[in-house]
DNA sequence: TAGATTGTTAATCGATTAACAATC
DNA sequence: TAGATTGTTAATCGATTAACAATC
């Protein structure tokens, strides 16, 4: 039986699941137990029969799952089936790291065009798409309906370009800045990667770590 | 009172206050009440005083919060006083892309040394830092006691290097890869990004929206 | 003092884990 | 059939929210 509503804590599980399965996949495994697996990611055996459960009944009893038949289950989950055409704006040194290192088209998407304002790299190319200048987004936003975009610009720049881009119909954004987009946007499909804010949580690991170990010692 | 051991989830929370108290501190805010905050940042007001009273009382009863004075030790408690000595391994793409966008004095660390095995990316700059032939690692390890470590070398580098890395006195890594720190390496800090995963979690959210369109529709 | 707002306890909600009947 | 392992319900645990006394 499938729920309507997936809770955001098994959402964010589904792309590991999704890697790990694949790599059992490669490594040749053909049936995997909910324990086994548990045991492979650190997980409990209980909640990835749950995990996978809120979704319908992937596995048989007695036997456990069937590793390509979950990971193409999953993969349908998470619409990698599909392929949303998406554009990046901002080709500075992050936008270019993400349009060379990300595989779009295995998670769902496809990179159509990239946006600078810079003409030093506009008229550039990347991999095989040109950097376009931005007076040019809104005819190629006519013509190739792209309905997601990568924010790789300046927080400013993001402010100032976020309208624009729901104009012209895009409203799934992959956000690199700190500017926060559900707050202002109500509608709007947001994922953002706040990098800063990751190595923040490092920084507090290994101060606390440090801490502790001062305790232990007096 | 401050409680011992804080939980993740209020961790991960700590680098966005931090984030919008300088916000509100550079747009001249002296103080402000848990209610006002949990406003600008879409949060409950209760949670803002659970999470800073994990740490002890920095509000005042009838006035709210001084804004400098609580950024500044949610700062000390990300340890944001201190500079941890940090290599990156892998001046790719997304190395040359973290090392030149992230501000990593301010989250805690300083950018000692770049590590490279590309003969072509070796012995060039970025920004002030020359790319290091991986050779010398051991050498500059022992001489700079580096604490932390970014690794943006492709998976099978990573579990290579990793052990080398463990010896060097490196315990602390901000994971760009998808190779499992945690689970190999016990007693090792590790904050992962996972891009791709994050990517993947934006695919799920459009189709997952289409459907429930497509729903509401029939 | 009266009003405001915290710090903190208690209540609620949601997510994880445990248990076990169903069934392959 | 017997053994294994799921799907699913119930119990536990933890995090969030509500409430309010303390106090500035």
């Amino acid at each position: 039986m499938s729920k309507n509503v997936i809770s955001n804590s098994v959402i964010r599980r589904l792309p590991r699941y999704y890697r790990f399965l694949g790599e059992l996949e490669e490594n040749g495994y053909v049936r995997i137990s909910s324990r086994e697996l548990s045991e492979k990611m650190g997980l409990t055996a209980s909640q990835i029969r749950q995990d996978f459960n809120c979704f319908g009944g992937f596995g048989q009893q007695g036997y456990g799952y069937n590793v390509s038949e979950l990971r193409r289950q999953v993969g349908i989950i998470l619409g990698l089936d599909k392929k949303t055409p998406l554009i990046l704006m901002g080709a500075g040194n992050l936008g270019k790291a993400i349009a060379t290192h990300i595989d779009f088209s295995n998670r769902g998407f496809e990179l159509i065009g990239i946006f600078d304002v810079n003409p030093e790299v506009v008229g550039k190319q990347i991999g095989k798409i040109p950097v376009r200048d931005i007076s040019e987004l809104e005819n190629f936003c006519t013509e190739n309906k792209p309905q997601a975009a990568v924010l790789c610009v300046p927080q400013e720049a993001a402010e100032k370009e976020i309208n624009r881009l729901i104009d012209y119909g895009i409203n799934a954004f992959w956000n690199f800045t700190h500017y926060d987009l559900s707050i202002s946007h109500e509608n709007v499909l947001v994922e953002n990667v706040h990098l800063g804010d990751s190595l923040t949580i490092l920084s507090y690991a290994i101060n606390s770590a440090e801490k502790e170990q001062e305790n232990e010692d007096s």
